[in-house]
DNA sequence: TCAAAAGTGTTCGATATACACCCATGC
DNA sequence: GCATGGGTGTATATCGAACACTTTTGA
């Protein structure tokens, strides 16, 4: 009886959302440093460390995949399937990734999100990364797919109860119009222009700068910026 | 380096509500079997088995705790923090309970609900459980406190989702007065009784009975029952 | 007849939705 | 001057919040 408990791996996986030419993007992970293909991608993530929270462990991932310190990040669900690495192929690529006989790998998926322009410094034992629009998400090892999938429910529910974590999906500067095209690929629908105007003036914490777009072919939009002390206020008065 | 990964146990913890005399109650079970006290009250759980996902493992601890095949539940959370179970005297109990030298353990918090007044048949290794109300929860090993707190905000966005969970929480016959203070005690607000019920008159998935209470001293108040194939169809058209 | 809880309608403000035209810019 | 996308206001429906008195029942 006792045996049957089970001793298991434990791995975190970083679903990191950008946005960028109106659509949501994923931050995928070439699987096999020595290979130069992008045939074989995955997301990124890592088995945890002794002594480590898994927190800390997805902090550590995204550290070495973007040079970025403390990035924020929210965890969503574990998943634990017996079979979720029972492909051969996957159990091959664990064995020469960490160490042979992984019996069982259960992992913690978590979300996070990157302004999808910045330089990201790759330390990561992945040789490169790419970032890859949702609708062309490839056929990914593992559940990775099935997480990403899941993930995207989980966004929704994150702006819900936090909106300010769209802003770290788009430039310091950025405007009404890039706020809106974040907001119709989150929730996956239309917003009337006009309402969305009216919308963002009345949220205190998106302020309109004076200046505008420059070198386009058309009327300059102007530049907003999102006010985080006024937003944090806000908070502790609900 | 490789050495370093680890090797971990996984265990499931499982808060049960109920609801009782206005108030939300958790399940929670005696740590140590053989003794007859309620001085040392756990949150009910287990470690997964080999070949167990955890949301099986979930089940099965709500099975053996009180007799019910297949209860609603949600992961919430996975907790890993390296420490928690560092207190001597929890590690104790892991080395009895399981087996020696349980060197880490993270656990994945659920969420589960429960009629109160349901007869609960208890096949698990705790001796006894107790429905304790929120407000009186003791200090309980592990980080158990930590994960009843958490739980609390769970639940409410889980209602917020799926509004029909409120039903498993109440008699199949319920007054608009139960529902609502159902309502105040996962909200931790009042209601007003007429917008309370102008609410429930337009849910279409809840409807009057004509049965009435009986033996109340005072005016008897109307039963109503929740339409589960109503709610469902409503949840589509979404 | 009293105590205790059930039940009932209206008003107001805030919020969401629908909808069409002029403006600024580069070419 | 035209193509491209930026920006604006009003009217209506819906939802949530505030608020006080009458009804039913058993003791």
């Amino acid at each position: 009886m006792k045996s049957s408990f089970i001793h298991t791996y434990v791995s975190v996986d970083c679903v990191v959302f950008g946005f960028d030419n109106n659509q949501l993007h994923i931050l995928l992970v070439q699987r096999n440093a020595g290979e130069n293909d992008f045939n074989d991608l995955k997301l990124p993530g890592s088995l945890i460390f002794n002594e480590e929270d898994v927190d800390d462990a997805a902090h550590r991932v995204l550290y070495e995949l973007t040079g970025i310190k403390k990035m924020t990040l929210k965890q969503f669900r574990c998943f634990a399937a017996p079979d979720r690495a029972g492909n051969p192929e996957d159990m091959k690529w664990l064995d020469q990734a960490y160490q042979p006989n992984i019996n069982r790998l259960i992992t913690v998926a978590y979300l996070s999100l990157c302004k999808i322009d910045r330089k990201l410094i790759n330390i990561s034992k992945y040789r490169s990364s790419k970032w890859t629009p949702v609708s062309q998400i490839p056929k990914m090892p593992f559940d990775h797919n099935k997480i990403v999938e899941e993930s995207l429910n989980e966004i929704r529910n994150w702006v819900k109860n936090e909106p300010a974590i769209l802003f770290e999906l788009l430039p310091v500067k950025f405007t009404a119009t890039e706020l809106r095209f974040l907001y119709e690929a989150i929730y996956n629908r239309k917003h009337d222009v006009r309402n969305f105007h009216k919308k963002i003036a009345q949220m205190e914490y998106i302020y309109p700068l004076d200046e505008k777009q420059e070198n386009v072919k058309h009327r300059a939009a102007r530049y907003y910026k999102f006010d985080k002390i006024v937003y944090n206020k806000r908070k502790v008065g609900i």
